[in-house]
DNA sequence: TACAAAATAGGTGTTAGTACGGATATTTCT
DNA sequence: AGAAATATCCGTACTAACACCTATTTTGTA
């Protein structure tokens, strides 16, 4: 039944003991797909990478301290064949494109189907990007597809929502830090700070500290403690 | 192997089908303990338990739009011997005392060992509450067991964090109603939204509406979006 | 009933952030 | 080189929120 080396190697990376047990026995049901390892960290998935061959890297966006995203770069970094396949929670456009511009083949919600997951895993095999049906559908409703996604034209998601110094300020306010606070640390002046915020809420959308927060936690900007 | 009677009956509620299908085949490799539905939502699992015999609801705090607080509560009123184990991500303080005062008999983290959880398990199934090691520690660096939580003692849980009112304010905070907003929906001077929100921070330990924000949605007082 | 907790409300002054409405360097891309 | 994006800075008036303080009414329950 299981055969040595044909078959779909994939290791899961997520900080849930029960998410790595749950998925080792679902996935080894399958004959193609064979489950070789679980991590909780990027340095523990990294580690095994580098002694090891695998073919797709299940991995959450939402790590404990770490980022999901950071694991997808490092990873495309590494220059095998490996291929990450986003599996998550996190149903905003902004996840799903820092995900997939960090170089994610695929990227599925942990509400999905079993099949759904097995069926992007042998997609991303395959040489394709796999999005699930919701995930389409999320994206869709948001416009952020102006042409198309498949046809590896990855231009059309590449520019980022906030530019590097916008997302530094955001990170601070996530800090709890006051703009008069932020200035300093940055060695800026507080009109400074002022203006980025004001953009930043632009470009989110938001009016309101409270909707930035949320946004910002949910777009895993910002840790929630 | 699949003794017909004997064996513990377990359901589990979750939003995510992954964490269901994870939890079942987990589950069904112990031959004492036998999964025998999942469920997604509070009705789903409400009209099962109608007609069926359950043991153990395993439940996430978590549900979509709903509250696995309520679902506790709710099953606790249906006076069958059907006992709730909370299984959640959450690890503050607030989100344990919430279930435990709901009626849960036990809590334990996900990212616990499988063990764990069967041993949680077993132990609500034998009329014993159960606290996994790392919810111990939570409640403990926190001060709240006073003298015991086992022997039963509800009352040293007993009392909730926020009031009524404040959860009240809490959530039309969280809904970026300004304290004017507030008062004009309530019906009451904007003085009294002060003094509530005032109370709200010191009793939350939070100095900032960006640390009361993250707290809250910890907490899952409020949706993160 | 008496006491504690909760909810209500006001005054007054200070501070942080917002809304304007600009301006000018410096990168970065084409 | 030139356009576009980014980052920087300022003033002034206005508003929301916070920090003190105190105090009454309602509610629940021992």
């Amino acid at each position: 039944m299981v055969q040595s080396g044909s078959n779909i190697k994939v290791v899961v990376v997520d900080d849930h003991h029960l998410v790595i047990s749950g998925l080792e026995t679902l996935i080894n049901e399958y004959d193609d797909i064979e489950f070789v390892g679980g991590f909780a960290t990027i340095k523990g998935v990294k580690d095994y990478l580098k002694e090891n061959e695998v073919d797709i890297v299940l991995a959450d966006i939402n790590l404990q301290q770490e980022s999901g995203v950071d694991l997808c770069a490092q990873i495309k970094k590494m220059d095998n064949s490996t291929k990450v396949l986003a599996i998550t929670m996190q149903e905003d456009v902004c996840s799903i494109n820092q995900m997939l511009n960090a170089g994610a083949w695929g990227y599925v919600l942990k509400k999905s189907n079993v099949e759904v997951i097995i069926e992007a895993i042998r997609t991303i095999y395959g040489g394709e990007k796999y999005l699930g049906n919701n995930v389409k559908d999320i994206l869709l409703a948001n416009i952020y597809l102006e042409s198309e996604m498949y046809g590896a034209n990855d231009k059309s998601l590449q520019k980022a929502l906030l530019t590097k110094r916008e997302l530094e300020i955001l990170k601070l306010i996530g800090k709890e830090y006051s703009n008069a606070l932020i200035a300093e640390k940055l060695f800026i002046s507080e009109r400074t700070v002022e203006t980025h915020r004001k953009n930043i809420f632009i470009k989110t959308k938001t009016k309101s500290l409270v909707g930035l927060i949320k946004y910002a936690i949910d777009s895993g900007y910002i840790e929630s403690e």
